[in-house]
DNA sequence: GTTATAGGCAACCCGCTACTTGCCTGTCAA
DNA sequence: TTGACAGGCAAGTAGCGGGTTGCCTATAAC
């Protein structure tokens, strides 16, 4: 009967360059879209283009684990993991060593 | 650098099917496929074949979110949400309020 | 034995999605 | 004002993934 919410965070997690785009902002928060594109490039040998990283941003956003912020001509991404949370609080983690 | 371990994780995760059948097996643990087929469409109004729940566990399994143990003819499945651990490892969820 | 049950395997179809391409809007510097 | 820069929008393409279909194996009941 339930509902199934969070599926757009399911999704958006489900891409591995999406992930890697939250790792990313997590080191470095605030940055804009070029910037991300060359660090994908520089430190993870992503040769996505700039339309592929703006649309992953996108789901992100939609899944609340990106917020944007505009400046001038520029937009500044900021992550927040707090929707993950929702994770954890749907199936709880077990005690015990990992598998 | 850094190889996004767990995606099968995340792949698995990615299906709305695949949670309900985590919902499923958390709220009555170690089912066969036959009662996880029956449960899913009594209770969720899930009209999915036999084969599809079947690979769906398929799926879970090498996400090792579910365990099988075979006794005679029956197969049955375990949660273990313990792999869901990584994803708060990997992202540490921010303290603050919900969105 | 025979039959019914529980599950597995492989091929095929189709819709979604990631990615590209091309062009457009808005902002700042020279 | 003109150019470069940061980003957006929309249509088209290709591949992957979920679902189905059909047939098969193995265990248990009769």
């Amino acid at each position: 009967m339930s509902v199934d919410s969070g599926a757009d965070l399911f999704k958006a997690l489900g891409d591995a360059t999406r992930r890697t785009i939250l790792d990313e902002l997590i080191d470095r928060d605030g940055q804009t879209l070029f910037e991300i594109c060359g660090r994908l490039t520089m430190r993870y040998g992503l040769a996505s283009s700039r339309q592929a990283i703006s649309q992953h941003l996108a789901v992100l956003e939609q899944a609340g684990l990106v917020h944007t912020r505009r400046q001038g001509r520029y937009k500044f991404h900021h992550v927040d993991t707090r929707p993950l949370r929702s994770i954890v609080e749907r199936w709880p983690i077990d005690r015990g060593d990992p598998p």
